[in-house]
DNA sequence: TTAACTTTGTCTATATAATAAACAAAGTTA
DNA sequence: TAACTTTGTTTATTATATAGACAAAGTTAA
């Protein structure tokens, strides 16, 4: 059955739309929101009237006259409730509470030290369990959980495969659903990480972005239309595992000459191991190979420079593409920035079409490490946003 | 300022609705679509009272009883009017009027003798007009003209540049407005066609699909959530120069390694040529080869295998970026379907991520030449359909 | 200081369109 | 032939947005 419009839809959608002016352009009068909607003026007072009963707007002091009658400014009320989001790395969780605005209020991080889901589940919902603790009271209280995970997870947030966490077929949100009665929401970690850059990272919210999520893999989140891609099983955004080398390396996918068989940070320590650069078993290699670099260890720059130039050949092909407006390198590789950026704009600059540079800004994670939990985040705030406008 | 939602905006969209619906299922009666859509009946009754006077609609005889009255049925009239659509190719037009049900009930193909777009564009103007001498009377007469070209666009509708047509920053579309007073549309080529495969090519409309338009270059248009997707700019799906091969042979775009240097018609001549299958000079080589194939000369057999195996290459790529339901080959290749579809067939198999596979689809474009002009004119179509609804 | 003007926000009368339900028309079934 | 079904129209009702009036609270210029 299709979507049919009547008048309980255009009061849902006008409210919504009033709510979101107020939350992007926030403290705005009732005059002001409705000049930038559209919307008549008494229909704007009726909408506000019921968002301040919901507790999800507030009257502040009055603003600035423009002349005439000082207006009443509204705020969008971050505190009605809040989130909590798990980014679930391969060897840590790193957890936060976050208020409807998006801020973080709280985080904690832990080591794991192991991979197996019989132990790391146990851990994260008692983890789960410590920070709901430290959550405020509020109107609406904890409104959702986001775990972002380094996985294809299907549309019903089954995690199908994590191949650095060595899991597989796992109904991680069913699980966590029987522990929590609160609405869960897993996604990949690539995904998130590009939800959040968007909904957070820049002044304006870019329509076309493409998030390269390189750490141990590579993940890339899309962007398109203003909206987050999925594909059609939720398994959009693989790119890690195109071939840029024919006939190059083997890749546990099956594949060959696979992306982030040369241009991840496994890829970076497997060379740096092969050249000799560090040992076999060195511990956090990757913090080593930096240090190196700042010794001016030229082979280790040089390493860098390779990596960087790789990282170039997947981003030039989802550039010609995609044609994206921002393409943004988060994860891991963001702490070697000034070692591989400038052979990654080297390269794009270098090979991408140039129609598609036109307008191209490339960068750089700007919520660092806090792109994933704030991704999820965005997403456990829409789907609240969302079930309380249909209610 | 944002689009607001009053009563309307419901009827426009309801009104839509009802129309679509009628469309695809044409016949059906008052009855049905109300169950269809969810709508009232005596909404639907109103609505289709309306696309009748406004002769989109017509009622045809009474249908079979379900052990009641006799339902009315109702058909779309895909006679109310009719569009232009011309595939512009690097050496021929071809041009076709076709109804709103996306029906060609004229065509006419012409070859081209340059690529000089001061020939070309005087020679398009007067086939133009001789296709609409063509046209059938209606109420609604010429309701756009289409143009398929295989070139860089923008959203404005100027050629930013044809590579095989040694064109560059043609404005196209108002040269073209300033000749016809009708709506114009351009579009890129493997933008056209994959519209074309998705809205006449299945049964059940694709949300998910890629169409790689393999030519003399390789063009692709992307079907994402039920949408064309054009980028920032109008420029995505410049797939064709994606690196497949680090450090491979040099490309017109400036690039190393792009996948059209190795999957393309224009890579299979040259191949070919420095093989010494056929004559440098040779013409129609494409047919020739085919030729060749068809008598079974292996080394040209094996040549189309190795072509299928880059094609195969390419669309895994797009394959494990966007994770699609069908991945559609279009344009000249569609000819050597047999000597190059079980390489093609055999290397997603084996180097695709596994999950993609699952619901995953491949197969030669069900238009044949027809997808680009037929997809222009569904552009056209949709575009009048959309004019009308907010007329 | 004051009158005229502006801006803000609420309230009321009005218009529009969807819905539910009643109803008529035209068929089938037992 | 009577009872039931399905179709399609009509009518009364309801929800919501809009225009415009109005009051409240400010600024500006004489």
């Amino acid at each position: 059955m299709n979507r049919t419009w009547n008048q309980y839809v255009v009061k849902q959608e006008n409210k919504t739309l009033v709510l979101s002016t107020i939350i992007d352009q926030t403290p705005i009068s009732r005059a002001s929101v409705a000049q930038v909607t559209g919307l008549n003026k008494g229909t704007v007072s009726s909408l506000v009237s019921e968002l301040i009963d919901e507790e999800l707007v507030e009257e502040s002091g009055p603003g600035e006259s423009n002349g005439g009658r000082r207006p009443v400014m509204l705020l969008f009320n971050g505190k009605a409730g809040y989130s909590l989001a798990i980014d679930l790395g391969v060897d840590y969780l790193l957890g936060a509470i976050i208020d409807l605005n998006g801020n973080i209020i709280y985080e904690e991080k832990r080591q794991l030290q192991s991979t197996d889901f019989d132990v790391v589940f146990p851990f994260l919902t008692r983890f789960i369990n410590h920070l709901m603790e430290q959550v405020p009271k509020s109107r609406y209280g904890i409104i959702g959980i986001g775990v972002g995970v380094p996985a294809v997870i299907s549309h019903q947030g089954e995690i199908l495969l994590a191949p650095n966490l060595n899991w597989k077929k796992i109904k991680l949100k069913e699980q966590l659903e029987q522990q929590f009665n609160i609405p869960i929401y897993i996604e990949n970690e690539a995904n998130a990480g590009a939800y959040g850059e968007m909904r957070y990272g820049f002044e304006q919210m870019p329509k076309h972005m493409v998030y390269a999520s390189i750490g141990i893999g590579i993940g890339v989140g899309m962007i398109l239309d203003g909206q987050l891609y999925n594909g059609l099983n939720g398994f959009a955004g693989e790119a890690g595992h195109m071939t840029v080398v024919k006939d190059g390396r083997t890749c546990r996918c099956g594949n060959l000459g696979c992306w982030e068989r040369y241009a991840s940070e496994q890829a970076l320590i497997d060379e740096a191991v092969d050249r000799q650069l560090i040992e076999h078993n060195q511990v956090e290699p990757f913090q080593k190979l930096i240090e190196l670099a700042n010794q001016q260890n030229q082979a280790v720059i040089n390493l860098f420079e390779e990596i960087g130039t790789y990282i170039g050949i997947g981003l030039t092909n989802t550039i010609n593409i995609f044609n994206p407006e921002h393409v943004v390198i988060g994860n891991q590789l963001i702490d070697a920035e000034q070692w591989i950026s400038p052979a990654i704009g080297a390269y794009i600059n270098k090979h991408a079409i140039g129609f598609h540079q036109n307008d191209l800004k490339i960068s750089f994670a700007k919520l660092q490490a806090y792109s994933t939990v704030r991704g999820m985040a965005a997403f456990t705030i829409e789907g609240f946003l969302l079930k309380q406008r249909n209610a």
